[in-house]
DNA sequence: CCGCTTCCGTGCGTCACCGTACATACAGGC
DNA sequence: GCCTGTATGTACGGTGACGCACGGAAGCGG
């Protein structure tokens, strides 16, 4: 069980949408943001604070209404859809190309995922009540939100396919490379515990199949500390799914929202 | 394997955008069409035509581009996911309350996913290039198309849970309660092979999930001729997904876009 | 150095679903 | 009434993951 959000430092500065401050400091390193019109974005800035979110911490829990909209800078949201129990399956992640909770424009209040961090980081964001109020009167923000919400739609459907057709050492090498990819790094902390949540498994399982990886030679771990030692040859191992994600651009720098 | 889009039935009439004409019969009954304003409806009607799917007919195919797009009147569209192989997963449906291809407006010239007829019936499609352009234009329809996505990820987020963690008998059971009511009958064609593309089965695994239904006097079935007995004794041994996906609106009439 | 917590490894019986193959049965055309 | 195709039923070994339970090991604070 992950703590309950409790210790979110705030730093309340980004209130100040200073006239002579450069664009690029005003989106706090969210690529959405990045991509506006710098009239809007520094229109929506005032609106903004800084937070600095914990791994662990959980943002939205499903069911409960949304109280926030966050535009992660350098941290990582994981989405969790959960069933009944303890049993959860991760149906994507928002990174700085993203956006967390803008549903709330369309009028869903509640929060159908769990939102966990991944990655410790900043986040810029916005109460529900003036997030509504700006997206009804910014089209670049709507565009903007459409096309990320159909970003999020392909990869859940990449999911969906991959976690009923794919067997678990594939899904988990799949898995890595993604986080590989997003955090920019062969180095990362994970631990199998917070992979059977992601992959909807037991912690067992993914112990067995991470050390079938670990025995060939293409990653090591230890307490959490995991380490990917053959990229090809966890591509190789990995099912297609991989690809077809990276490929679309959904995680990764790649974006260009135009 | 169902036929490929050969025999598509055209009446090319909705092009008449008489200015006489009440703006119910534009909409060829589709009520995202329906919702729009009377003014952008009747710019879109002109560049409309009206066509007859057949049942099993492919729409799509993924990774081939997107030539239509398909506002559905009282046809139904099952989307299937492909894994490699003739492994498919149904991550959602389009009725009436929807459309068919709308990411090409965001760039997405591909189809990620298969798009076959499940009920034959009318619907109206557009060109790809006018709808681009009529939606680079149309603020009412972006919003629409962005609503409508939102819905589409949360019944696929649904399903993927679904898939991952409920039993072949109670997933069932949730296919069928919601193909009554899309359909509004208790009665309906669906044979045991189509019935496992959706579900990401095999055929013999819905026959055995399906004569336990029918022993539980909740179905009765032959050839293909499905009808539900006892709908609350289904909706009992469904899953919760069920419900959650109901009350989200994404399908059937009470879906109002305002 | 000790004790505690976190993390990882293993073993065992159970189960849902798989792949395959084969058998039956109904329906419509001729 | 036969024939053919579609639809459904049954059977059997295989396997990936499950639930549970327990053992060991690495880090950490006192």
């Amino acid at each position: 069980m992950p703590p309950t959000n409790a210790s979110m430092t705030l730093s309340r500065d980004a209130g100040r949408s200073g006239m002579g401050t450069p664009a690029g400091a005003l989106d706090a390193g969210n690529r959405l943001l990045a991509s506006l019109p710098e009239y809007d974005l520094r229109h929506l800035t005032a609106l903004f604070e800084s937070v600095t979110v914990e791994v662990g911490e959980v943002l939205y829990e499903p069911g409960q209404p949304i109280r926030h909209i966050y535009f992660p800078g350098d941290c990582l949201i994981s989405l969790l859809a959960v069933a009944e129990g303890r049993m959860t399956l991760e149906v994507g992640s928002v990174g700085r190309e993203g956006v967390l909770g803008a549903s709330v424009a369309l009028g869903h209040d509640l929060a159908q995922v769990r939102a966990v961090v991944q990655r410790s980081g900043t986040a810029s964001r916005i109460g529900r009540a003036e997030f509504c109020a700006e997206f009804a009167q910014l089209d670049s923000l709507q565009r903007l939100l459409y096309r990320y919400t159909d970003t999020l739609l392909a990869q859940a459907i990449q999911i969906a396919v991959c976690s009923r057709f794919h067997v678990l050492e594939a899904r988990l090498a799949r898995s890595l490379l993604i986080t590989r990819d997003r955090l920019q790094s062969e180095k990362f902390h994970l631990t199998h515990e917070f992979l059977a949540h992601t992959l909807g498994v037991r912690r067992v399982g993914v112990t067995k199949a991470a050390s079938a990886l670990q025995q060939q030679k293409l990653i090591t771990y230890s307490r959490g500390n995991i380490e990917i030692l053959d990229s090809a040859g966890l591509e190789a191992v990995s099912c297609r799914c991989y690809a077809l994600v990276k490929d679309s651009g959904a995680i990764g720098m790649a974006n260009v929202f135009v």
